[in-house]
This record gives C-alpha cells, sequence and structure tokens, in this order.
DNA sequence: AGAATAATACCGACTGGTCGGTTTGCAGAG
DNA sequence: CTCTGCAAACCGACCAGTCGGTATTATTCT
C-alpha cells in the first residue's frame, strides 16, 4: 500500500500558515487535522508529536526563505552592497504582500518561533540555533567574496557585520509585526550597508556610497 | 477591612519574571498564584482577566527598563555617540547578569511579549506599539538634541535613526536568546552608531568617528 | 494460483490533565 | 447587618497524545 505522501505535506503547510499568523501555543493539533482535511490517527501516524510537525515546519520555512528571497536577491549581478539594500527592499516587499494576502503583518516566521519557543523547548531552539548559523554565515560568505573582489576592504570583519544585518532584518520584523505595519523598512535599504564595519569596529568607507 | 496592595504587586512581580523566563501562553494563572502565595479568587478580585495582569506587567517592565537601563545611560555627562555606546554595553551586562542569575537568556522581555501575542491580542499590541513608540521618540530626542548641540549634522534622519537603533537592539536580543548566549552584543557597541544616517541613508560622518 | 499471514496506513472515540474564569462561602471591619 | 477582601470549590472547554480497531496491500506458504 502507498503512503498518501500529501498527508505529510499538507500537514506541514498549515502548520507553517497557521502558526506564522498566529503562534505556536495557539494551534492545536486538532485544529491542523482539520484545516489539512486529517484524522488525529492520520497526524500521529505520520508525526510523533507537534514539536516533530514544527520541526519539520521550521525546515519548510527555510528552505522557502532562501529559494523564494536569498537566492534570487544574491544571485543577481549587482555590486556586492547593492545586494543587501536589495534584500531589505526584498523583505520589505514580502512583509508588504504578507500583510495583503493575510491581513496581517506576521514578521519572520523564523524569528517568531524563536522568541516563542528557545527557552521552552531544546531541540527547536538547536534547530533555529543552526539556521540562523546558516543564515549569518551565508552572508558572511557574500561579504567574504566582496573582500576577495576588493570591493570591501582586507580588514572587513564579515563575521560581525553578517551578524549585525541579520539582527536589524530581525528587529525590523519585530517593529514591524509590533506595528502591524511593514513600513519600519521602507527607506532603510541602504542603512543596512552601515552594518558593514572593519575589525575596529568603525564602519567601511565606501568607494561607491 | 483594607486591600492588601502587595498582593496586585507580588502577582505582577511573579508575571514579570515568569512570563520573561519562559512565555505568556505557558504561564497558567494558577502557577502564578501558587508563587505568589495568592488565590484564585484573590487573583480574580484584583485583576478581571489575565490579559490585565500582563497588561499591568508590561507597564512595570517598561518603568524597570527606563530607570534601570536608559535613565543611567543617557544622563550620564558624555558624548552622546558614546552614549549610545555605552547603551549597548549596558544591555549587554544586562543579559550576562540575566544569564548568570536565571540560568538563561531570555531576550527583551517587551520583545518577546510583541512578538508572542502582537498577533493574538490587540490590547497588549497596542500598548507595546505605544512603549516602543515611546522608546524610539526617546532616542530620536536625544538625537535632536545632539542636532541642536552640533554633535550631529542638520540633516540627520533622527527618527529613522531612531527606529533602526531600537530594531537592531530588539533584533540582537532575539539572536542572543536563540543562542542563549548575549556574546552577539559583544563587540558591537560602536556599531550602533552606524545607524545613525542622514535624510538621503548615508551614514553620517563623525567629527569623533 | 490461491489461501494465510503480515505489514501498512489510517480512523475517531477516549483519557488524563490543564486552562481561564466563576460561584459561593466566610471572616472580620464598620 | 452589611460590605470588603479574600478563600476554596467548581465549571466547561480544550489540550496533546493514546489506543483498539479496520481496510487495504504485500509477502509467504502450499
Amino acid at each position: 500500500m502507498e503512503t498518501n505522501t500529501n498527508i505529510k505535506e499538507v500537514l506541514i503547510e498549515s502548520a507553517v500558515s497557521q502558526i506564522s499568523a498566529r503562534s505556536y501555543a495557539s494551534v492545536g493539533v486538532q485544529e491542523l487535522c482539520e484545516l489539512s482535511g486529517v484524522t488525529k490517527g492520520g497526524f500521529y501516524y505520520h508525526f510523533k508529536s507537534k514539536e516533530e510537525l514544527t520541526l519539520a515546519a521550521i525546515d519548510s520555512i527555510w528552505d522557502s526563505y532562501k529559494n523564494t528571497i536569498l537566492k534570487p536577491v544574491f544571485d543577481s549581478d549587482i555590486p556586492t552592497l547593492e545586494k543587501f539594500n536589495l534584500l531589505i527592499e526584498t523583505v520589505y516587499d514580502h512583509y508588504v504582500t504578507q500583510k495583503e494576502t493575510q491581513g496581517r503583518m506576521c514578521g519572520c516566521r523564523l524569528g517568531n518561533l524563536a522568541i516563542e519557543l528557545s527557552t521552552q523547548n531544546e531541540s527547536i531552539r538547536m534547530k533555529l540555533e543552526e539556521i540562523f548559523e546558516d543564515w549569518i554565515s551565508f552572508f558572511e560568505y557574500v561579504l567574504n567574496d566582496a573582500v576577495a573582489n576588493k570591493e570591501l576592504p582586507e580588514n572587513t570583519d564579515t563575521r560581525k557585520s553578517a551578524q549585525s544585518i541579520l539582527a536589524f532584518l530581525q528587529g525590523l520584523a519585530l517593529l514591524g509585526k509590533t506595528n502591524d505595519d511593514p513600513g519600519f523598512m521602507k527607506n532603510l535599504s541602504r542603512a543596512v550597508s552601515n552594518l558593514i564595519i572593519d575589525s575596529d569596529q568603525n564602519k567601511i568607507t565606501l568607494n561607491n556610497g
């Protein structure tokens, strides 16, 4: 007999959308089952717990962020610094769309889970820690490339800069969510590049600034 | 008979510490009562709901942040830009202490509630929106002062800069919480001042940079 | 081939417990 | 005798997770 492979995927999709729109705690397994046309038994046949489903949902969110935001932006053929400006603009557009389609600005799906669950669920915390590390490493790699291409000076602290940029993104998402308004990111695309610093914590002086 | 005014305060204190260490959803009214030596009847005599207690807890947190962090830092007699550097260092110390005393890095208590509840509880969301607005206005006021004192140029975008600084703080707290490590803020004190931008979104060129 | 057996994929009623909140009881002060 | 300031018992709703059962397919044995 074949597994209906859709069940897992449909449940993950429901989990992503519901948990993102509300919170982990407020979304019930029963509710997820009803939304997905699955019974409780079906759920627990495929996932051993709500936590396990959430772990799968987190992977799915991260894949989606990489494919729909990071890759398009950083594969574009523009100078490195402009890529980071474009990133902010793309994320801004993303949140505007979110607000239009869901009626709400829900912030970063990973940041939301990180804050809600980091002190409560160690395996989820660890997964998110790894993902944020991937995210930071990705930025770091891009910046290292820019150093190699002489777009940035040798003494650029690419690690700290990458961390700062992710922190800035997460913070803007938090404020945007609180105000239910993506506007916090508007007109800040150029501000990100200010977070690229050298090893003495001074801002990099740009050629094209 | 006199109201035991301690009950409200003790409950608020318990709520602040428990909700900060875990989450709003995971902390029960019953539990709060037990920790505070109060019965449920007592609780609901003083607060009409868990939400109302939380609203009071949020006020208490904001008061505490203002008195123990913002005032000491910004009342100090140093140049404006160094105040922002000092802010980051002070917040870092705050989180280090938090981790030592509670065994956990729990992030910003207001940011945590903002992310968990903004999509679920409109009155809490509005209260946090107001508090963040106060916070931003405070930074903005400090920056405006610096412009008036010629510490910053005329065309400084104090509003956007203030927003960016708060976002950065919140983002660093989020990453720190996820990694259960305040280290993200270490050696970033000088980076904040990079977020002070002019009306063309260029970083302010400093005299003392 | 065909019967017997096993494994898979799923169903939905049910369990023990927790939730926020209510109702009633009651001691002491005015 | 009443009103305040609680205490204690209680309420229905809901929670994640379990369990006995079933239908369908795969495998083994003859």
